[in-house]
DNA sequence: GATATAATATTTACACTGTTAAGTTAGATT
DNA sequence: AATCTAACTTAACAGTGTAAATATTATATC
């Protein structure tokens, strides 16, 4: 009787053939620009198909961007290992944390622009994936308060600092690449360089 | 021969009526979800006419955001006269500018995100309104580092740097309302702070 | 193997979108 | 009075998200 669990895995492998398309047209062309009978084009489905696995557009820009909030946590997990200095293990967090929104910026503004126009503030709330990312960042604050390395001792205050700080630099790099940026990868140094000095002074 | 003149007027008139219901159909309703229709409805005109006075919806959209940096520009040079400590003055800037973005926030966003996701870049272009702005930030900066107050020497680099910083608290405490955050003002005057004692160390 | 049942996908339809092209009207110029 | 011009409207097109009804398919039961 594995015929149930074959059926539930072909479901899932089309839940994923709707993602994979839509995510690729939300980054090519803007999530504005994607119809859902263009999603479903792509896949080769009528368009009210999609209806049978996501709510709506919405929905589905939902579940594009946790995924993204998924790989941006893997990204910076991989850093944890680091057992140096903590301060310097945040330091190469911040980097990490504006290189992925520089590396996928239609995923980034997704994610952290677009979806919480649509989405009254789902994203951060308690046990989401959101808030694992927010919460790597309080630990990796914690461990350089703890150590004293820091000034200021509000882990909560440092960490929304620190957040603002990337956050800021990644979406102007993003939102305006015409401008005469100082050269990118000096930029965020200092962004996150300065940040950091100031929360130590 | 006044005639033409009182037309030239009504015309301008006119124009500004459609910028003022978009603006406040924008801001209550989100770009995206805001129709010439409605826009033409609410001024009681057809809404074909719009066209007349705007090229299209994005140049609608265009002309309100030029509108609200000329607001943010004028906000911020009333700070100018302040000849005191050009650090505390910078200070109040970055405050002042965090502060125009959490009382129209909606207008921000327009500003600063929806923008740049259909105008490829106008809008910090030479001369333009927005440029305008990051001048005077590079006035107001540039006096610091005259003064000797910075360790860092480069104007735009430390402009930038800053802009990233209110940018970031600016866009976080819009778009996730519900995140648990420190204290507004705490959060905000420590944004400003760090990055300011980073800059000084 | 035929039939009932459930799961899955499609067709049709609705009200709405931005925008263009053609048509209308009122006022100024000749 | 006839013509021209500027301002505005009507009608239309191709496309949108999505709900409801319908059709198709695959499985389970007899």
């Amino acid at each position: 009787m594995g015929t149930k669990e074959r059926r539930a895995r072909e479901k899932e492998q089309l839940r994923r053939q709707i993602l994979v398309a839509a995510r690729e047209l939300f980054v090519c062309e803007g999530y504005e620009n994607v119809s859902m009978r263009k999603i479903a084009n792509k896949i080769e489905y009528s368009p009210t198909t999609i209806y049978l696995y996501f709510k709506d557009k919405a929905d589905l820009l939902d579940s594009v961007c946790k995924e993204t909030l998924l790989n941006l946590l893997n990204t910076l997990e991989q850093l944890k290992n680091d057992k140096s200095d903590p301060v310097e293990t945040l330091r190469r967090s911040g980097q990490a944390y504006v290189e992925f929104g520089l590396k996928y910026p239609q995923d980034y503004k997704l994610t952290f622009v677009i979806r919480p126009q649509f989405q009254k503030d789902l994203g951060l709330q308690e046990g989401s994936v959101g808030e694992k990312v927010f919460n790597y960042l309080r630990e990796m604050v914690s461990e350089c308060i703890q150590q004293k390395r820091f000034r200021q001792v509000d882990v909560e205050t440092t960490g929304q600092v620190l957040w603002s700080a990337v956050h800021g630099v990644t979406l102007l790099l993003i939102d305006f690449p015409d401008f005469p940026w100082t050269e990118k990868d000096k930029l965020i140094d200092t962004v996150i360089h300065t940040t950091i000095e100031g929360l130590k002074a």
